[in-house]
Parts: structure tokens; sequence; C-alpha cells
DNA sequence: ACCATTTCGGAAATCGATTTCCTATATGTC
DNA sequence: GACATATAGGAAATCGATTTCCGAAATGGT
């Protein structure tokens, strides 16, 4: 029903050739047949047809996010990496689409680069290690232009974006450490990969840097299918002979219920126990006291993953992107002096 | 680069509609034969192009979720929207692609038509009623079926998902009548249009049932350029001789900031006076007191936006879709019995 | 056994652009 | 003025599928 190239060529008693070349600002066109035909195309509110475009130039302008995750386990970050991704693709001329349903479906992903519909490709919160670099290997071997999100990939050829996790949990230590604590615990997640042992990392760290000895009873893991699991770590603390003066939680929600805890147990928070979070999620600052966390800054993250994808798609076969972002201590009135000093 | 038809009509003897009779599962084609394709184009992992296919069938199979408000003002909305939308769509195995830089850019919504890139369009947030009907008239005039968000559109031809307003301020109001507040104040937001008169309507229609009068001293008008405004209204309200007991605010983060300024000012929460925001934002949940709000199911509008898109789609020309979702009232610390009734 | 239908599969048209190739004219050089 | 080169524009090939049309073989009815 829209017009097409041929009623344009015909309105303008010209071949399809010509308006093409026209269209296109390719040379061997006058500069009067040019304008003729940018002015004619402009009146009939001509654009030409997406999908021959996308056949004939063999690229669509479109790159994909796929989620590999359970997207609204994710869709908070979601909200922060969006905006800026869709932005920078959009003013490279390119949108976006989303793959929300991606959970352990290798295959789709396959036939997502074998039918051509996009030209390049952020995963974002990729499986395991191991799962991820069998992607890549995947999307190389079918040429397909893509970067991961949001955990380093400790292999020289693939490309990533992340945050620096090992640098947030050491800031945060040292945090601790410098308000006087040193009986610090730390509750991670392993369910998180590399993220959960970079930030494992930073703590211990910044212990060893400090000279405090590293006690693997002030280390537990979370476990996020166990919601009553979070009330019994923290009150296992409490028992401990020498329990911890500060706690740092591997995210805010879970620092959030904390304060909640303890709360309830009457501890008072920061007099007798400090707490940090980790994200810098909305939250945190409304809480009382407002939480000590740590904030990536995701929306960054998502502009240069779309960006550096885009450097991937225009130099086939470049050098491999891998940027490593830093992170901001945000201290805030849940972390405090340690009384027990 | 990838396999095409051709090459899988060579491997297999056969012609180019014979395999795609196959594939695509049409008669005439013998039960051995599709069965032969079928395999071997798994085996090869044959994937039939996108553009190619879009190209003969006039049909994209995407959906288009068009943003035409700064998107960094309404991502967290788009958070909760984008998930199940998304889902929606790739259940009927479409997808979504995103359009986040359209504000006031009509000429590009055209072109988008025309190029025919997406076979349906939601359009989020858009601007005054009387633009939105003219963008549905030119959309409607370019064959593209488009449904409207979050915001009802008083016109009977036009598609739309929206929450029901009027209701939640006015289960807002009942609440807070009933704990026996009579002056009741309502932080309103022009800028949002039909949002703002169904929140003002539902608010002035529950004072009415109860036989309060209106006093338009009571009704301020918020200004998201000027947040000092904020302040300066709240101690205007303080200032009257019969200050308000209770506040309705247009939006939580109004809500939340006017927490802070009342213990700021010594003015205990729900005691002295009561507060009460809209949306349920994570945050109110983590106030103290907690914030009472009103809650829309923003994921659930994404599907119903998504689900009755899809209807429009391959209903060609059906009768318009317009929907609007229940609210629910959310009763938490921040609002309380009139302690100067 | 003969004619009318089906069934199967291939040849060719089609979707709407871009790109290559070609021809006719204009321009430039000596 | 003859010849090489550049320019302008058109004809046709191409991208990779789907769909229509057609002929040959198989099937069925009498």
């Amino acid at each position: 029903m829209p017009l097409t190239i041929e009623d344009l060529a015909k309105e303008l008693g010209l071949s399809r050739s010509t308006i093409s070349k026209a269209l296109n600002d390719r040379p061997y066109v006058s500069h009067e047949t040019k304008a003729r035909v940018l002015r004619t195309a402009h009146e009939l509110g001509y654009q030409p047809s997406a999908a021959a475009r996308n056949l004939r130039r063999q690229r669509t302008n479109k790159i994909g996010l796929v989620v590999t995750y359970p997207i609204h386990r994710v869709s908070d970050f979601l909200a922060e990496l969006i905006p800026g991704m869709a932005t920078v693709a959009e003013e490279a001329e390119y949108n976006l689409i989303l793959y929300a349903s991606m959970v352990g479906r290798v295959e789709r992903i396959k036939s997502l680069c074998r039918s051509r519909e996009v030209d390049g490709i952020i995963i974002a919160w990729p499986p395991s290690l191991s799962e991820t670099v069998a992607l890549s290997q995947l999307l190389a071997d079918e040429d397909m232009p893509h970067i991961f999100l949001p955990r380093r990939v400790p292999h020289e050829a693939v490309s990533y974006v992340a945050a620096d996790h090992v640098q947030g949990a050491r800031l945060l230590t040292q945090h601790l450490i410098a308000l006087g604590h040193r009986r610090i615990g730390f509750e991670r997640l392993p369910e998180v990969y590399e993220t959960d042992d970079d930030r494992h990392e930073g703590y211990a760290q910044a212990l060893r840097e400090a000279g405090i000895p590293y006690d693997p009873a002030l280390v537990v893991s979370a476990n996020s299918q166990d919601a009553d699991y979070e009330r019994r770590s923290f009150d296992a603390f409490q028992a401990l002979d020498e329990p911890p003066t500060a706690i740092l939680f591997f995210t805010d929600p879970l620092a959030i219920r904390a304060l909640s805890h303890a709360k309830a147990r009457g501890i008072r928070v920061p007099q007798d126990l400090s707490l940090a979070g980790y994200d810098g999620i909305l939250s945190t600052g409304v809480t009382e006291p407002a939480l000590t966390t740590v904030r990536q800054s995701t929306a960054e993250m998502g502009e240069l993953a779309a960006a550096s994808l885009l450097k991937l798609i225009s130099a086939g076969g470049a050098e491999p992107q891998q940027h490593i972002l830093p992170v901001d201590l945000i201290v805030r009135g849940s972390t405090g002096l340690n009384s027990r000093a």
C-alpha cells in the first residue's frame, strides 16, 4: 500500500536506479535531478521499505538485547541500562530489539544469528563463565558481533562491559576498617559467579591490606531461594563469641531487610552494628538510617555497551572491547564508628 | 554467508518452492519429502533470512514501543512495563523494538509507518490529548495498528490501556475521610493532563460524597521544574488558618520528600499530619513510617497493551481496545486518625 | 479403459530496494 | 577535428524468501 520506489520513479519519469542514487547521495546523478527527486520524495512522504533495504544491504541497523536471565528479576537494572543503550544506538541510526525470554535458549540465539535479524547482540546476565565462553565462540562462528554484560569475562577474546566489583567491596571494607571495625561480616551470593568472586576478593583484599585475619565464620552465603535464611544467618552472626560489628551485604535488599531484623531485635544501627549494601538502589536513600552502599553506574554501562557493540559492528573483526567501569562509595548513616573498639 | 534456501534445495536435489512449502507446512508436499526437508534443515541449522521473509510476507513480526517522553524520566515505569510486554509479544512470536528518542518527532513516527519496520506500535506517554488524537488519526491513515499508554484517551475510536486514577484518588481520599480527616490537601501535577484531571476528580468526588466542601486553598499544583516549590507549598499549607490534617501527593517522590520536610519541622507523621503518595514505588515500603499509597499494576498494563495490540494487528480493523485497569489502595503507617478531630 | 480430479514438485513471478553494467552524450586534450 | 574520459541515466541482476502457476503422475469414478 505505501509508496514504492517504482511509484516515485513513474511519478518523476525516471528509473528506479536514478531514484535510488539520488536518495542515497551517490554519484552520477545531476544536481538538479537529485534535488527534484529529494523534493518529490519528501512531498509524497516516500520512505524506503525497511525489509527490502535490509535484504539488499544485508544488514538491519538493529541491535539485540538478549536477556538470558528471568527478566522480571533484573528489571530494575534494565530500567537504568536500556535508556542509555537505546539512545546511543539511535544516535547511530540503530534501534534496540529486546529478546526477553532467552533463559537457556542457546538454540534460539543461534537462530537469531542465522536469520540475521540484528547486526549485533548485547547479552545481559549470561550464565556461568564456561557457558559464556561457549556462547561467545558460537556467536563468533556465526560472525555475529557481541558483547557481554554486566560481568567481566576473563578471556582475552571476549568483549564485555562490567563494573569494578573488587574495588567496590574493597572501598566498603576499607571504609569500615577506617571506622575502627575489625570483625566485619560479609554475606555473599555465590549464584552470581564472577561478581560474587570479585566482591569477596575485594573484601578479603582490604582485610589483608589492614592486617586483619580472614575469619570464615564471618562469611556466609545468601540464598535467594530461601528468604528465611537471611534472618537465621543474621541471628547466627549475633550468636558468635565475637560477633561482627559491621556487616557487608551482597546487595541492597539484603541489607535493608537486615536493618529491619536489627531493629526488631533492639540492635541500634549504626551505634551497635554497622550495615552496608551494594548497588545503590533508590530505596537505600530513604531507609532510616540511610544505607551506606556502592553505586555502579548502570546507565553508563548501557551506553558503553551499545557504543562498543557499534564499534565491533563497523570495525568487522576488530580487537575485543573490554571495559571495567569504576564504582562509587556512598557513605550514609548506616555505618558508624565501632563502639566496641 | 549463512545458508540460503537455495543451498538447502541444492543439497536435497529439490526446488526452492518445495523446500519452502515443507518448512511452512503447506500442502502439496509428500509426507516423506517434508520429513526429509525438515530433518536436513535442522541438521544444517538452516534459518530463513528475516529480511527476505519480511519483504515477501509484508510483515515483520515486530512491535514498536515508542516513548514520546524523555526516556530517563520514565525508566522506572518502563522497568515494570517492558518485561511483561516483551514476554507477551514473544509468546506470539513477536519481538519488541524500542524507539527511545521520540519526543516531538511526529515525522519520525510517520516514517516508521511508511518503512513498515514494525507491524504495530505502542505509544507510551503521548503528549496532550489533542496531539494524541491527531497522532492516532495519522497512524490510522497509515494503516498502522496502535495503542496508547498509560492514559485514557476520551475518544471512541482510539485504543488505550490506562489505570483507574479517578478510583485511585477516590480510594485514598475516602480512606482519609474514614480516619476523620476533613481538611485534606492535594498536590496535583497539571503537566500530566488527563491523569492529573482524573486524580483530582477522584479527590473531589470523595469529598462531595462525604459532604465536605471543596476548598481551593487546599489544592496546589506541583511543578517538576522547580524543586524548591515543594518546600514552599508544604510550608504554605502549614501557614493556613486551618491547615490540612492530611495531604495527598500526586506521586510518591513528592510524598517522600514531604515526609522529610515534616520531620525537619518537627511535625510528626501520622500523629500530626497524614501523608499519602501515589504509584507504590519500592521506596514507599522502607520510609519511616512507610507510605500509604495507591498501586497501579504497571506490569499488567504492559501485558495488556501488548496483547491488545496483537489483537488489533491480527484482526485488521477490529473495534478499538480500551482498557482501564483497577488500582489498589495500600494502607501503611503514614496515614492515621485525625488527632484534631 | 477413459476421463476428471488430486497430488506432487518445479519453473517463474514477486516483494522493493541497491548495485552493477551498459549506452549515449558531454567534456577535455592534443 | 579525432579520440579519450567523465557524466547522466536506464536496463537488468541481485538479495532470499514466498506464492502462483503449470505440467506430470497418481488416483478415483463409472
